[in-house]
RNA sequence: GCCGAAGUGGCUCAGUGGUAGAGCAAUUCACUCGUAAUGAAUAGGUCGUGAGUUCGACUCUCACCUUCGGCUCCA
């Protein structure tokens, strides 16, 4: 006899062994209708999981994340099935759940059009209707192998082949759809209510550019078409935020194909957010003790080959020059990354003990040669600008800089108003892939249980990410993500230990010792153009007073109060508000719609009565019309207002 | 770089083999205006670029460039 019991609820004794969903439908007299998942012990778990001990249920709903992981993974398999039956040539790789969906990854080499997604949903539609069960069973690698090998799933035998010595190898059935999977499934597809198919989009086998390319279809499923059709108005209502339209809609940047590819014009709005940003970083980090340094955009080869660049990140270099002739003639690169520049400073005089920490800090032009299909809006690029700096320390220094690399970039998050939106990762190497790295593995794992220590001491929440290091040592990366909800790095926060014995980086200890420091990498509000983009993305456009291009804009009724109105402008300005005048020979609701659809926080008509009166008539962009106001008190709430950076669209 | 989609006046878009249109914006004129678009007129395009098919190409084919989504990569 065992003892079953649901947390804060019923329980009962049981004598044959049982799932767990037999067991929720026991204990459970309100049915099990919106259960997707378990946890068995705390352990997520498929409702198909044997209980033979005592053992605590907690029944998972859509509400969970990993009951809707369930929802999804099966809605997954109904794609593919839908598909089997469609084309049943195809070969079906992955087909994953993911935060906002599923996909699923098939080699077939009809190329998938928007119209066959339709029919492909129609199709599921057709097979959930249904309401089949889902039966898991398992095989041993042998039979395994064949059955997969009769179908001929190539992809699935290989992954059979590579499942670790002793592990499961399990199948779900569902009607005629037989798939290799490791679970957890629903116990039928009933609870799918709602399916849309969102894309399809290419993506290599096992996510290796040697591989083939297969095709990706990207779907979402709901319990109900209601929950369907809200979240389908949320990512549009996402997209209407998107950077890359609306920068370009609001004048912040632009391209041409002149100039290139991932390269974009800052036009006047844009830089002059990006100033402001680049200001209110440089003085907080005087503030902090860095020194800033301004050091060239490009080297000769000769610096990259001591760090590492020519031979770890040369692809993602602008050589100038012909590195075939170098014999005979420099080569020089455009620098990727500031590190060896700053390095160059710090060895221009011996160093004491004393002097460190040193903290440099640079507002640095760097150049990537991005892959041509990587390039998006503001996001990346090929030239940008990173809030750059190296603090070099002594080992007994690395936890307390480190920390503060951190406090000043949660600053620099909260300023912004991200904090809540960012993620925090803590990337280490891929000890499989050594050719990515430089250094030894021993330090390595040394310098990764420091950077951990200081991590689990900080309190920050990180997930552990390994193969995402810099070559040369692990990162904290601070994440972020766009309107389409793709993840991007904003921070990074890297301790590295190779490039100050490759520069021959010393510094003199107290017992004369000549010792090498530590470095680390960091940034503190990311790369700016990045930053700028998120900034439209969540403001959509709407700049927080403290960082809006234009702050005022002031407009007269009629010709007549243009030169009063000018003189508002020249008064806000003297009190170092970024104002304009809109001395346009148009009606005042022109003026006024025009000033709300570029997002300017706060208009101030102007016509006879509020000359007469000595009072400003104020809009914002948020309230509409909140009433006269005199200069003093606008002025005021408004030098008030940046000088506390409220965040408020 | 790879897979798929797209590129028509400054912007948003219509135009499926007979040689290009609308709205907004621009310019000019009139109106001197009170809280989200005053009216009229004018001007502006070798239809992304280059080849090809055709009597004839914005329209069909190919290559390249650029943009969008995804993959790989990454701040």
């Amino acid at each position: 006899m065992f003892n079953v019991s649901i947390r804060n609820g019923e329980s009962r004794e049981f004598s044959e062994p049982l799932s767990a969903y037999d067991a929720l439908r026991a204990l459970l007299p309100d049915g099990t209708a919106d259960i997707l998942a378990v946890e068995v012990n705390g352990v997520p778990s498929d409702l198909r999981t044997e209980l033979r001990d005592d053992a605590v249920l907690q029944p998972l709903t859509f509400e969970d994340d990993y009951g809707r992981h369930a929802f999804f993974h099966t809605s997954s398999h109904v794609m593919a099935e839908a598909i089997m039956s469609l084309w049943p040539e195809t070969k079906f790789a992955i087909g994953p759940a993911i935060d906002q969906g599923f996909y699923y990854d098939i080699d077939l080499d009809h190329a998938l059009s928007e119209e066959d997604l339709a029919s492909i949903e129609s199709r599921m539609r057709k097979l959930l209707k249904k309401r089949a069960r889902i039966e898991r069973f398992v095989l041993p690698r042998e039979e395994a192998r064949q059955l997969m090998a009769e179908r001929a799933e190539i992809y699935k035998v290989e992954l059979i082949d590579e499942l670790p010595e002793g592990e499961t190898i399990s199948f779900y059935r569902q009607g005629e759809f037989v798939d290799l999977c490791a679970g957890p499934h629903l116990m039928n597809t009933g609870p799918i209510k709602a399916v849309k198919l969102l894309s399809v989009s290419g993506a290599y086998w096992r996510g290796s550019e040697k591989n083939k390319m297969l095709q990706r279809i990207y779907g979402v499923s709901f319990p109900s078409k209601d929950e369907l059709e809200a979240h389908l108005a949320a990512l549009e209502e996402a997209r209407a935020r998107d950077h890359n339209k609306i920068g370009r809609q609001l004048g912040y940047f632009t391209t041409t194909d002149y100039i290139g590819q991932g390269l974009p014009i800052m036009l006047p709005k844009g830089a002059k957010v990006l100033q402001i940003l680049e200001r209110f970083v440089e003085d907080e980090e005087e503030r902090r003790g860095y020194f800033l340094t301004k050091t060239p955009l490009l080297a000769k080869s000769d610096l990259y080959k001591i760090s590492g660049h020519w031979d770890h990140y040369r692809d993602g270099m602008f050589i100038i020059g012909d590195p075939e002739k170098e014999a005979e003639e420099d080569v020089f690169a455009l620098r990727p990354m500031t590190c060896p520049f700053q390095f160059q400073a710090y060895l221009q005089k011996t160093r004491s003990y004393r002097d460190l920490p040193l903290r440099y800090n640079e507002t640095s032009k760097l150049f990537r040669n991005e892959a041509s299909g990587e390039m998006h809006g503001l996001i990346r690029i090929r030239q940008f600008t990173i809030s750059e700096a190296h603090l070099i320390t002594r080992p007994d220094q690395v936890e307390e800089e480190f920390l503060g690399a951190v406090d000043l970039a949660n600053f620099m998050l909260d300023a912004l108003g991200f904090l809540e939106d960012v993620t925090y990762r803590f990337s280490t190497w891929d000890p499989n892939n050594r050719d990515k790295y430089i250094g030894e593995a021993e330090e390595w794992e040394r310098v990764q249980d420091l950077m951990k220590g200081i991590l689990d001491k900080s309190g920050v929440p990180y997930e552990t990410t390994p193969g995402d290091a810099a070559f040369y040592g692990p990162k904290l990366d601070i994440q972020t993500r766009n309107v389409f909800g793709k993840e991007d790095t904003l921070i990074t926060v890297q301790i590295d230990f190779q490039l100050a014995q490759r520069f021959g980086m010393y510094y003199t200890d107290r017992d004369g010792e000549r010792r090498h420091p530590y470095i680390i990498h960091r940034t503190s509000i990311g790369c700016y153009e990045r930053t700028l983009a998120l900034l439209i993305e969540k403001y959509g456009g709407a700049m927080p007073l403290w960082l809006a291009p234009v702050q005022v804009r002031v407009m007269p009724i009629s010709e007549r109060h243009v030169d009063q109105a000018k003189a508002v402008e020249a008064r806000l300005r003297a009190a170092g508000l970024r104002a304009e005048t809109d001395a346009r020979d148009e009606k005042i609701g022109k003026k006024i719609k025009e000033g709300q659809l570029e997002k300017i926080p706060y208009v101030i008509i102007l016509g006879d009565q509020e000359i007469a009166e000595d009072k400003y008539a104020v809009r914002t962009r948020s309230d509409g019309d909140i009433g006269k106001m005199s200069p003093e008190d606008f002025l005021a709430r408004l030098l008030d207002e940046v000088a506390r950076r409220v965040n408020r669209p």
